[in-house]
Formats: structure tokens, C-alpha cells, sequence
DNA sequence: CTGAAAGCGCTAACAA
DNA sequence: TTGTTAGCGCTTTCAG
């Protein structure tokens, strides 16, 4: 691993323009093959050095010359910790790397001090912008050092001033997971929605009463039954969704799905005979693998970290208006948890 | 956002030293607060400035200066896109933060180009070393390009070269695992093995024969059964566990375990009266989860992460030896799926 | 076709 | 206590 002599200095282009008997302008142009015609000769005399002497570009010194760097700031409350909220930094990354921009990572865990110091030291390397995120859905107050640069907000937005923004598409991801459910024929959709409230709370609702009435059917408030969300949640609610009548269930999360699941076994009820069932994250470890696996709707993590450095490096518009933010599809997935209503 | 004017070029230092009036050495004292003593009024005149002016020093420029970055490379196969794994990132993340290294992330998703690139890009920003870590533990090929900079492995092991590594502890997990069964007084214990060779598939079995050894027992190789290493895998073989008459199971890892809970319930048997378990891994979604939460042994790769940079950074020795790779420890979690056998 | 030279923003002697 | 002056490694006119 390379520290073998004291001080090896690392080769630059100098050296390399000495060892090919030109000048470093010279080099430079080969390296970066611009349109300077270089005899065919010297070129390969420089691109020989380079070989033998093992030269790297030091892209320090060409960003400062150039006079801004090719690195893009995302700064996270809790992705990297997250179980699947990491894909923001995945479509991000590719999405940037696309671009030949490189992503500096800050996972904030949330604490202010931490997360000013992630941004100074993002503005002092002078990113060409940053992503601000969060894992879950939410409004956030943007810190201050933000103002002093390009940013735009991934699954969050800002209340006060109008900062870019992508964030999932909740209420149409609300509106497809109910109509799985009806379109099976269910008439009676019973949803266990969360009783945080939140864009996801707000959102699937509406979706969810947008479906029952695009269908016909009326909204009765008895049928959303709010719990804690998640898999203690879903456990807990199976004796009112069956006291409802409910053939089928729409969750607030996967999670809820599990333990909804749980419960309706516990009293050897079967999924979807005696109930449909649609979830909604498309967690993985969990929706896929349910028995039997769990038809849901997908939170666009990926999707939203793409579309952020998109809109971040202006290749996609914040949306036509130049207001509001930009809307990101949540795709259905179907999978076995939904089948027709047999008994009335 | 910033774009207001046309070229509102950043405020530098001379900005700076020009408004308050001294030399841009005089600031970059003050800024550095280095040991020079600086008058009261120039001081306060300069922070004056740098107040107004917005300035930020520029990392770049002294970066060069400086010769050598601040950056530490982490490259993943596909850390970012697994659900449980992002942990090596955040806890190399807050372990580089706190000595001042920023890391330069980039996920690879098993591409060899991606990788070379996303290697190239790190050592052209002259980083101070690398992270190559896979998300599952195993042995990996050193791509070319690592060779010119210190690297260590993290969840991963060069079979080749000697390059510093640091890994879980596969076998005292698997032997802990089977020693939280056996301390419940359990004597046919069933191990539901991985059938994918791996590290983690002959370091639990050895663990697991360990524990058998250090309480008197036999190892019957009945007991140990090869699954898919997956819900359907546990789900599968739920019947052999019950013929083999044991009374726990030590399952490969949680996801076998959820599967194992699916089928026993489904026969109307219970966990853990019925029959004791615990998993490996200990992902939150499931483990934390299940019912009745699932007792396992968590693999650390926060910690992973985090000693990864501290070995990089030369704070921990690669060991006593300065040969093998650095072993982490893998936490046992109990919860409740574990209790005194009771049938015989 | 190729080289000389002027910086990019900052640090670090060395003077003053 | 503060200012001057070299560069760090590279790009980029502008002349040969």
C-alpha cells in the first residue's frame, strides 16, 4: 500500500513534462485532449511518462483554477442509518455521477450542530449545490447556511420560503392502493392510516377518498381506523377491522401490513381470502416476503434522489409553474395479498 | 438561492484583507487563528469583514497549499442500496468527521467500470485512503486502482495481498447465538444454515459447534439443515426442525427466522413456548418486530465503519499481529423468543 | 505545433 | 504585530 519510501512527492505534471522533454501546457493539453493540435510525437512521449511515472491529475488544483468544483452536497437527517430511506443517496449518486459531479455525504443524524458544520464545510468546498433530505416525508425549517448556496429539498419542503422541492406523491400513491382494492371489486375498504400527522397521513387519505369516490362508493369515517404505525399498530387493529365488515384493507405502511397479518393469523383468518390487503413503502424485507407476499405501493426513494440533482443542476424545471414542487410517482406493486370479496 | 447578479464572484481573502484594511496574511492568521499574535483592532476589523463581505475560505486553495486532502473514499458495492448495511457508511461517516475527514461516497452497485472510475476520481482528489466495503461479508478481488492509495476493507477480505480488513466475528456470534439457547437449559438445538458458501456460513457453524462443545453436548449433524437463506427458507423448513424433535433453532439470520414464525404459526405452534428462537443480524424491521420479537446477535456494521477509518487513520493498529484483519464484535440482542424448553 | 507566463485562493516562511 | 513574497498543481491566453 503505497507508503514505502519517506517523502515519494507525488508526481505532477511538471515531472511528467520534463520526463517527455516538453512543456507542462503541453502536457496538459493531452491530458485533457483539448482541441490544441500536439504533434504525434510529443503526445506520445507525454502520454509515456504519464504511464511510467504513474501521474494522476490533481483535481484540487484544477478545480481551483477552474474556479468551482464538481462536488455535490447531500446532506441527510437519517439516510444512511435508515433501512431503505438509502436509496436517496443511491439515485443521487448515479444521477450525479452522470453528470461527472461527486457527492459529498453528510448524515446528520439529525443534530443542528452537526448538520451547520456539514454545510459549512460543503460551501467551502465550494459544492455546485445541496440536496438537503430527510427519511420520511415531512416539512422542515431549513438551516441558514443553506441560503448561500443552490439547494433543493428531497422528500421535504420548506414552509417559509420557496426552495425547490421533490417529494412523493402521496395522495395518488393513496388513490392507487385503494383502487387495487376496488378494482378486485371491494366495497368495503377499511384504512389504517397513522395518526401522525404528516404529509403521508394527509396525503393518502385524500388519495384514499378520492379512489371511494371516483368509484361510486361513499366515504364512511368509521372505515379509517388511525393507529400507531406500524407493526404493533397493525396487530392491534384486526379485531375493529373485522368488526367493521371490512373485505379489504388499505395500510398506512408495510409494517402495519406485518402486523395486520400477524393479528388476522392469530385468529386463524388468511390473507386475502378472508381479507385483501395493500401496504404501502414497498419495504423489501418486508413486502416481498410476506405469506403471502404483500401487494403495495412504492415510496420512490431512488426516484426522488435522481430527480433532486436533476432540478439541482437545472436539467429538470422545478415543475412548470416554478413553484411547486416537484411530484414524484409512487408505482403500484402488485404482488398476492389482494384477491376478489367472496363473502358479504 | 444565491444566483442574483450575474458573476457575483466569491469573496476571497484579499476581499477581505483589502476591506479590513491588512494583508491577506494577517487574515488567513486570524481565520486559522494560528499562533500569531494579531492587534485587538485588526482582528476584530478583519472578523468585521469576513462578517460583511460573507466570505468563506475556499478548501480547495488550501488544500493545495497544504498538499493532501481531507477526504476519505468509500466505495460500496451496494451499501447504499441494502437495507441494513448503509450503517458502514454512517458510522465511517461520524468516525472521518470527527478527526475532520469528509467522505467521498460512491456506490458502485458491483459495476467493475463504475468502480475503477469511482476509484480514479478518489485519487485524483488526492484522498487520504480508501474504504472498499461490500455489503455482505466475503472475499473480494482488489480492483487495480487501490493499490496506489492506503486502503482497508471493510466487511471484506483480500485473499490475495495482506490489505488490512476489518470483519465481523462470524464464529463468537454463532457461538453466542447458540449459547443464549443452551443457557435456557435447550439441548436439541437445530441450526437453519445458509447453504451459500460464505464466512458467515462456516464462521457460525463453527461457533455454533463451539457452544454445543463448551456445554458437553454432541454435534449432530441432523441438526444442522441448509436453507435458502431467506423467509422462504425458513418457512420450508419448518417441518424438518419439528421432526429432528428440537426445541430451538438458531436461525442463519432474521429473515429465516420470520419465515420460521410464518410456518410455525401456521401449524398453530407457538414461538417461544413451543419452540425457542433466534436469528442473526439483527435487522430492525424484522427482528424488533416480530411476534414475539426475535432475540439474535446484531451485526455491527456501524462499528464496522467506524473502526475501518480508524484503521485507515492509523488509530487502531491492524491488530496485535499487524497481520490478520481486525475482528468486530457481533452484540448479542435478547428479546422474547427465547424461554426454558419445557416438553421433552 | 509548442512554450512562457500569469494567475486561481491560500499558507508559510521571512522581513520589517 | 503585520506585510511581502514565494509557491501548491494546474489551465489558459498569447507569442513564437
Amino acid at each position: 500500500m503505497k507508503n514505502e519510501g519517506d517523502t515519494p512527492r507525488a508526481v505532477t505534471m511538471r515531472d511528467v513534462a520534463q520526463a517527455a522533454g516538453v512543456s507542462v501546457s503541453t502536457v496538459s493539453h493531452v491530458v485533457n485532449n483539448t482541441g490544441a493540435r500536439i504533434g504525434r510525437d510529443a503526445r506520445e512521449r507525454v502520454r509515456q511518462a504519464i504511464e511510467d511515472l504513474g501521474y494522476r491529475p490533481n483535481a484540487m488544483a484544477k478545480n481551483l483554477v477552474k474556479g468551482g468544483s464538481r462536488f455535490l452536497g447531500l446532506v441527510a437527517d437519517a439516510i444512511a442509518s435508515t433501512p431503505f430511506a438509502g436509496q436517496i443517496i443511491h439515485g443521487a449518486q448515479d444521477e450525479a455521477w452522470q453528470h461527472g459531479y461527486v457527492l459529498l455525504v453528510a448524515n446528520t443524524e439529525g443534530n443542528e450542530e452537526a448538520e451547520a458544520s456539514a454545510i459549512s464545510m460543503m460551501l467551502e468546498h465550494k459544492v455546485r449545490g445541496i440536496l438537503y433530505s430527510t427519511w420520511y416525508h415531512r416539512a422542515v425549517d431549513l438551516p441558514a447556511g443553506l441560503a448561500e448556496a443552490d439547494t433543493v429539498l428531497v422528500n421535504c419542503y420548506s414552509t417559509q420560503g420557496s426552495v425547490p422541492a421533490v417529494v412523493p406523491d402521496e395522495s395518488a400513491g393513496g388513490h392507487d392502493a385503494t383502487r387495487m382494492l376496488l378494482a378486485e371489486g371491494h366495497r368495503r375498504v377499511a384504512f389504517l392510516n397513522t395518526r401522525t400527522p404528516s404529509p403521508a397521513r394527509d396525503g393518502r387519505l385524500e388519495g384514499y377518498r378520492r379512489a371511494l369516490h371516483s368509484a361510486g362508493l361513499p366515504f364512511d369515517p368509521d372505515l379509517v381506523i388511525e393507529v400507531q404505525p406500524d407493526q404493533e399498530g397493525g396487530y392491534a387493529a384486526v379485531d375493529k377491522v373485522l368488526a367493521m365488515r371490512a373485505t379489504a384493507v388499505f395500510c398506512h405502511n408495510d409494517r402495519v401490513a406485518m402486523g395486520l397479518y400477524d393479528g388476522l393469523r392469530d385468529r386463524g383468518l388468511r390473507v386475502p381470502d378472508d381479507l385483501s390487503v395493500v401496504g404501502f413503502d414497498n419495504q423489501e424485507v418486508i413486502a416481498a416476503h410476506l405469506r403471502p407476499a404483500l401487494s403495495t405501493v412504492a415510496l420512490p426513494h431512488y426516484e426522488l434522489g435522481r430527480r433532486g440533482v436533476r432540478v439541482l443542476l437545472g436539467l429538470d424545471a422545478p415543475e412548470g409553474k416554478g413553484k411547486g414542487p416537484v411530484i414524484v410517482d409512487c408505482p403500484s406493486v402488485p404482488r398476492r395479498s389482494i384477491t376478489r370479496p367472496s363473502e358479504n
